[in-house]
DNA sequence: TTGTACGCGTTATCAT
DNA sequence: ATGATAACGCGTACAA
């Protein structure tokens, strides 16, 4: 790999001057073509690591999330690089399976200096560690007034949810949803339900249950046998994710109950494994494309040292599935 | 930031020594933890830039890959990061989405010295600038006797998949696929296919069409009609990947046609959308887990400069799902 | 065993 | 407009 000092001198002239011409600053045109023509015969290209030295800017971000193997944190990453790449931005794919330790390596492979910025999504409480100076955005996820985050609007979405069962003429409602011992933003999904629920006066259970995955299945299938197959008393259900509207549907259909004829099930994400998928169940979709975009303009703010809003939050959107009954009027 | 100065001074050494101790060359033990001391109180960080300016070494590596927003990718990706990271490497991620200017534009940055190596699985024609002296390992494609590639095998796979049909008590197999332009490896699970039943002297159907996704799709209908619905005349079928499994699975199944009693499936690939997915259909499949390990393995023997093999084949398995019949004894 | 000094490739400042 | 050169932080050969 060759090196400035060389393009200068078979271009004949200084470093300096070739440096001016990688960088766009004014020189004579016959100048600059000689050291682009030197360039290209060299096959010359600056080495990343003594600019780094130099201006200490690596055009690189780190991406922080739990696996990039699942449909939404797919998705997700796919779209952030993405647009990073737009911005000339590289990214680094950090895999933390939720790990409080992995996730404090990468935060200091960080403050290394080897990225500009980080893009995160975590829910372990890595927050006294994000104190540094570092920029820092988090998704879905409040740290405190020093981190900014983008995320869905999840009130918004327990809301719609709430609001297209009710039009869709479900006459007793349910949420249901296991809430996380971790604070995030997901639970803003319950009380836009709630709040909905409350304006509107309509009936609603609430199911939510704090605790282990397999204890929370059990208890999920003996609330929703009592209620639905022995009371009948609910004919609509708001699912906190799509995954959760899933087992909820299996069971249903495992009893015989007629979706959406019996019961309306309406799920949180829409998430498609692959571009090309198709979503079938009737869902509030987070605004990925959105989210993305939104993290790597905030973080490239940041980097630039330029302000930015603490809160971004994106509006979500009801898709139409089968698992609602389709209306005409909206 | 503090820099190396900063520490040797605070330990009242020369940054020399504080180099060795970083670098674990020996020094006194006292100097040592004095110099561990000065570290810890400054929480130094080395400083990746400077380092790699000196020694040209990044501890980082690209993946290169059509889109990371796929189950199948997704799978890998994760696999690959988190085996980089056992071994001190970072990940840089790069979605090509197929696209050959994107891929060029992935190489040249690798070329500017920012990555030690690559992986890349990519089905573009960039074969001659691959040419070049970086290390490169390609996934599930052979580009020439340079580039070493890892993959599953999928001869062994094609075989399987024809003895398992065979075995399950199908009388009269077919393979189905898309021929791609590009040459891949995966054309060798159809000559496995053939293999087995030329050797086993089953009768055997191919549908390969070389042309466009709806193109595939329209006449992939009409031979299944023609020879299933009509004739009778298959009654065990081989689909190069599990999405062409599904493909097939949803149009027998409007046809009344029942899986695995009047014809049995099987796929290849084997992937789930997440860690917790379960596999429904009967597949072949990929060792993912192993292609990332090796896949690692090989990159950062090249990276030191260690010879390798040229072409790493994987074994494959066969995953038994509800579109074959069980056998008892296999 | 430890310290000194040079060089890695680039950018930026200051002369020219 | 261009050239010379210091500085970025580190590793290492060589000197002490």
């Amino acid at each position: 790999m060759s090196t400035i000092k060389e393009v200068a001198k078979r271009a004949g002239v200084s470093v300096g001057t070739v440096s001016k011409v990688i960088n766009n600053i004014e020189v004579k045109p016959k100048t600059k073509q000689a050291v682009e023509l030197a360039i290209k015969e060299l096959n010359y290209q600056p080495n990343v690591y003594a600019r780094g030295l130099k201006v200490s800017r690596t055009n690189t971000v780190a991406l922080i999330l739990p696996t990039v193997w699942h449909p939404f944190f797919g998705e997700l990453a796919y779209n952030i690089e993405k647009n990073l790449r737009q911005h000339e931005y590289k990214m680094i794919l950090c895999n933390s399976e939720g790990d409080y330790l992995t996730e404090l390596s990468y935060l200091t492979m960080a403050k290394q200096n080897q990225v500009d910025g980080i893009i995160a999504i975590t829910y372990s409480d890595i927050e006294h560690y994000v104190s540094s100076n570092i920029p820092l955005i988090s998704i879905d996820r409040f740290f405190n007034d020093e981190v900014p985050y983008v995320s869905s609007d999840n009130f918004l979405g327990g809301q719609l949810a709430a609001k297209h069962l009710d039009e869709a003429g479900c006459q007793s409602l349910c949420f249901i949803g296991a809430g996380s011992k971790k604070e995030n933003t997901t639970r803003n999904r319950k009380k836009g339900f709630i709040d909905y629920c409350e304006k509107y006066q309509k009936t609603y259970e609430i199911f939510d249950l704090i605790g282990s995955q397999s204890e929370f299945h059990e208890k999920m299938e003996q609330f929703l046998l009592e209620k639905i197959i022995k009371e009948h008393s609910i004919d609509g259900i708001f699912a906190v994710t799509d995954a959760y509207a899933l087992e909820v549907i299996n069971f249903l259909e495992k009893h015989q109950i007629s979706i959406p004829d019996d019961v309306q099930i309406i799920g949180f994400d829409g998430v498609k494994s692959s571009k090309h998928d198709q979503i079938e169940i009737s869902t509030i979709r987070q605004p990925i494309e959105e989210i993305a975009k939104e993290s790597v303009a905030a973080i490239i703010h940041l980097i630039n040292k330029e302000t930015i809003e603490k809160e971004i939050l994106l509006p979500v959107h009801f898709i139409q599935g089968n698992t609602t009954k389709r209306q005409k009027d909206s």
